[in-house]
DNA sequence: GTGTAATATGAACACACGTTCATATTGTAA
DNA sequence: TTACAATATGAACGTGTGTTCATATTACAC
């Protein structure tokens, strides 16, 4: 792992940005959703049980974050996750989760 | 890397808090902070430059979400972070958010 | 005991943000 | 062209939450 030393404002604010964009239930959905194999916005409603309406202003965020693709083919529009980096620090936070089982969590 | 399966509704919420929890400049600075070294509650509120009350109200929810944990001393109150899982979380973030350099991100 | 420093807490405010609803846009088929 | 399906967008609403201020608690020194 790449030695890292502390970090400017700015970076703050974009690592406080990306986690902010995945600690949404919604969005995390759409992308545990998209790691079982690309999807489009209705596919993604049904497989989330959300309106289409929602699911394409959630996949704008993440779209506008670097986080999933798309790719227009004819009336559809193919959302797609763009790196595997996303899905390594959704493991990892599993990983903590499972660990910490049966404590509690409160805000 | 263990193989993690389709999360559970009540997964994705922890999920989400958790990141949810990171998400945030204040926490992540108190984070970057101790990352350096064990520290107090003035020492903490100094070094990212906010007021006492403010670093007091974000460590209770870093200490709910066992993130951190405290020690007291004296009139002192020690906190430390409990784990390595969140600083590899950050590293994993801030490789992602490098390799986007000159990328906008936008909400 | 009193005074003071360190920390915690509760209320209140302001703002951000997720969701819904209605509607606009785009593309396809007839 | 018209009709319809897929998607996007904007406004509005309600809720959650980060911050501030004032104050309470705790512990030490004198």
């Amino acid at each position: 792992m790449e030695k890292y030393t502390t970090p400017t404002n700015e970076e703050i604010l974009k690592v406080g940005n990306l986690f902010k964009i995945i600690g949404d239930t919604t969005r995390l959905k759409l992308i545990f959703s998209l790691l079982e194999g690309n999807k489009n916005v209705n596919e993604l409603a049904e497989a989330i049980l959300s309106s289409q309406s929602l699911v394409s202003h959630q996949l704008k965020i993440l779209k506008n974050n670097h986080i999933v693709g798309s790719k227009k083919q004819g009336n559809f529009v193919t959302y797609f996750l763009i790196d595997e980096h996303i899905n390594i620090l959704l493991n990892i936070c599993r990983i903590h989760i499972n660990e910490k089982e049966g404590e509690s969590y409160e805000s």
